[in-house]
DNA sequence: TTGTAAGCGTTATCAC
DNA sequence: GTGATAACGCTTACAA
C-alpha cells in the first residue's frame, strides 16, 4: 500500500546516463549545458515523475521558500480564547489575503507559527536555522522582545504595525492618529458639544495614537480637555468605561473608542441608560471588524486598507530577501472613516 | 552584522565531551544514557545555545511537525477575485481557529499551500518529499482530481467537505441535508404557502444536498413540487434565479437559496420587485458567512460548527499520523438555524 | 561543458 | 551505555 521510494537525482542521473551534477544543473536553470543534455535530462525526468525535495534543497542552500507569519500570543490560558478570537475576525484573513496576493506569484510559501512568550527564543533559534526565509510578524504585545530579538539576530523581519519599542526593523502601519482625526472631525462635524474619549492599552502603540490623534484635533475643534476613561480592547472594559463616563459626564453626547469590540460594549452601557444612538449620543469606534457591523446600531468605525499593508509587508520582506542590505523602512497607510449609524 | 554560524551537534558534543551520537540521544530523549552525561550534555547545549535544525532532522526521519493546508484556487483569473473572496470571508480564519486548536498544543505547525489546477502534481510530490507529513484540503472545485492524487500516492490526508466524487480519504462535513431541512421547517412554520429554491452548482456536493434536503422536507409539509431555479453560488447568479421565480411564479411567499451570497442577490431583486422581506416573501440563506450579517435586512440563514469541524479534521490527521492503519472515515456535524429577519 | 567528491546537520545501525 | 560511520537528497567547488 505505501508507494515506493520516490526517484531521487541520482535515478534521473542514471536514467538519462549523466552525472547528478549536470542534472542538478539542468533542474536549476544552470547555463552551461549542452542543449542535447538538457532535453535528455527533462525527458528522464518525466520519465521518472521526479520532483526535486525541498528539504535537502533547503539544507544546502540555505533558503526554503518560505515566509513565516509570526502571531505572537499573549493569553496562557488553557482554553485559548485568544486564538478563536483571533482567527475570526476577518483581521487575520484579510492579512493573509494581502501577503499571499505578493507571495503567491512570487513562488512563496507561508507558513503559520503561532508563538507564546515562552517560544521566543526558539522561534528565533528555528528561523535562523532555516525554517523560514523570513519573518512577518504580527499582533504584538506590549513589550514583546520579539522584534529586538529578530533584529538582534539578522533575521529579514517585516512587522504589521509599529513595534511598542524602536527597533531596527522594517514594518507598514496605519497612520492611527489620521484615523482618530477623521473620527474627531465626524463628531465635531454633527455638532457635538461634549466629545469623550475610550482608550485602550497604554502599552499599545496603536491605541496611544488613537488617543493622542482625537485628543490633539479635537483641541483643534475648541475642546481643549475630554472626559475619557480606558480599556483593554474586550468589550467588557468598554462596557465598564462607559458607564464611569456616563456617571462622571452625563452630558456627554459623543464618544471615540479605540477599538470596535470596546464601542459594542458601550454601545450596549448606552442602551441601558435609555441613551439614543446616535441622536443622543453618538459612537466611533475603530478597525472596522466584523463586529462593527453586527452592531445594532451598525457602528461608524475607521477603516484600514489592511490588504494593501500586508502586500506591502510581503514586498518589503522579498526585497529584504534578495538584497540583505536593503535599508529599514517604514510604510504608513490612510486610513477612512466608514460611516454607519451611530455617528 | 551577519551572525556566526550556528552551533551544531557537532559543536555541542564537543564541549560535552561526547560524541555526536551521545548529544542527538539526549535532545532527543532516549533512555540508554548515563544521567552524568545527560546532564553534562543539557548544559553544553544552552551554554553553546544550540538549537536543533528541523531541516536536517527532517530529512532523515522523514517527519516534519508539519502540515499543510491546502487551498484549491480554481480561478486562474490574473487579478486573482478568489483569492480577497475567501480569505476575507470568515470561512477561512475559522478553519484555521479550529486546526489550531488541536495542531498547537500537539506542536505541530500549519503551513499554507494554495494550489492551482496545474500545480497538483507538484504539490503531491512535494508531500511526497517530506514538505509535509500531511493535509487537510479545503474548498474543492467540482471534479477537482487532487482527493484521487492524495489517496492514490497514499499521502495522509483530511478534506473538509465531502469529496465530489466518492474516493477513500476521511473526511468531515456539515449534514446540508439536515441543514436545508431546518430551512424547510421554518419556512413551513411562517405558513409559506408557495415556498421556491434557488440551487446552486449541480456538481457541488454541498449544493446538492442542500436542495434535495429542502425538497425532501418540503414535500413532507405537503409541498410535492417546487419552483426551482439555479445559479452558481454568485450574488449576480442569485439576482437572475430571483428574476427568473418571480416572473414565473410571481405567488411565491418564500425561497430557500444555496447558499448566503445568492441570497443578498435575491434579497436586492425583491426589493427592486417591491416585494417585502419578510413579510411578502421569507428568505433563508445557508453558510452565515459575512455577506449574511452585512444584509439588510439580516439574512436568515443555516450555520455550521465550522471550528469543531476543522478541530476535527486535525484529530483525525493527526490520528493517522501516528498510526497509518487508521481506517478512513467521515464524520458529520449537524446545523443550527441562525434566525435573523428575513425569515 | 561535464564529472567527482565534499559537504549541509541530523538520525540510525552497528560494533564495542 | 557509547562512539564510529553510513545514510537522507541535494548543491557546488574543484578537476578534468
Amino acid at each position: 500500500m505505501q508507494s515506493q521510494r520516490l526517484p531521487t537525482l541520482e535515478d534521473v542521473a542514471r536514467v538519462a546516463g549523466v552525472s547528478r551534477a549536470t542534472v542538478s544543473r539542468v533542474i536549476n536553470g544552470i547555463r552551461n549545458v549542452d542543449p542535447q543534455l538538457h532535453e535528455l535530462v527533462w525527458s528522464a525526468v518525466d520519465q521518472t515523475g521526479y520532483v526535486p525535495n525541498k528539504l535537502a534543497r533547503s539544507l544546502v542552500t540555505r533558503r526554503t521558500g518560505t515566509v513565516a507569519l509570526v502571531v505572537s500570543d499573549s493569553e496562557t490560558h488553557d482554553d485559548d480564547p485568544f486564538m478563536s478570537r483571533f482567527f475570526s475576525d476577518p483581521y487575520f484573513g484579510r492579512v493573509v489575503g494581502g501577503l499571499m496576493s505578493v507571495l503567491r506569484p512570487a513562488g512563496v510559501q507561508l507558513a503559520l507559527q503561532m508563538v507564546g512568550a515562552d517560544g521566543h527564543k526558539r522561534l528565533v533559534g528555528d528561523l535562523r536555522n532555516g525554517q523560514a526565509d523570513g519573518a512577518v510578524v504580527l499582533s504584538l504585545p506590549a513589550h514583546d522582545p520579539l522584534p529586538g530579538m529578530l533584529a538582534d539576530n539578522g533575521i529579514p523581519a517585516v512587522l504589521i504595525g509599529r513595534p511598542p519599542e524602536p527597533v531596527p526593523i522594517s514594518y507598514v502601519d496605519l497612520d492611527n492618529s489620521a484615523g482618530a482625526a477623521l473620527a474627531a472631525d465626524r463628531l465635531a462635524a454633527r455638532g457635538c458639544t461634549c466629545p469623550a474619549v475610550i482608550s485602550g492599552p497604554p502599552d499599545v502603540p496603536a491605541s496611544v495614537d488613537r488617543i493622542s490623534g482625537f485628543r490633539h484635533t479635537m483641541a483643534r475643534h475648541g475642546h481643549a480637555w475630554l472626559p475619557s476613561a480606558s480599556g483593554n480592547f474586550t468589550q467588557e472594559s468598554g462596557a465598564e468605561a462607559m458607564r464611569s463616563l456616563l456617571s462622571s459626564h452625563p452630558a456627554i453626547d459623543g464618544v471615540f473608542v479605540a477599538n470596535d469590540l470596546m464601542a459594542l460594549g458601550a454601545l450596549l452601557v448606552l442602551r441601558d441608560a435609555g441613551r439614543r444612538v446616535p441622536e443622543d449620543v453618538a459612537v466611533i469606534g475603530f478597525d472596522d471588524s466584523s463586529a462593527a457591523l453586527a452592531a445594532r446600531p451598525a457602528l461608524t468605525t475607521v477603516r484600514h486598507p489592511l490588504e494593501d499593508m500586508s502586500a506591502e509587508a510581503a514586498r518589503l520582506l522579498l526585497t529584504r530577501l534578495d538584497d540583505p542590505t536593503t535599508r529599514v523602512t517604514s510604510i504608513i497607510y490612510e486610513p477612512t472613516l466608514v460611516p454607519r449609524q451611530t455617528a
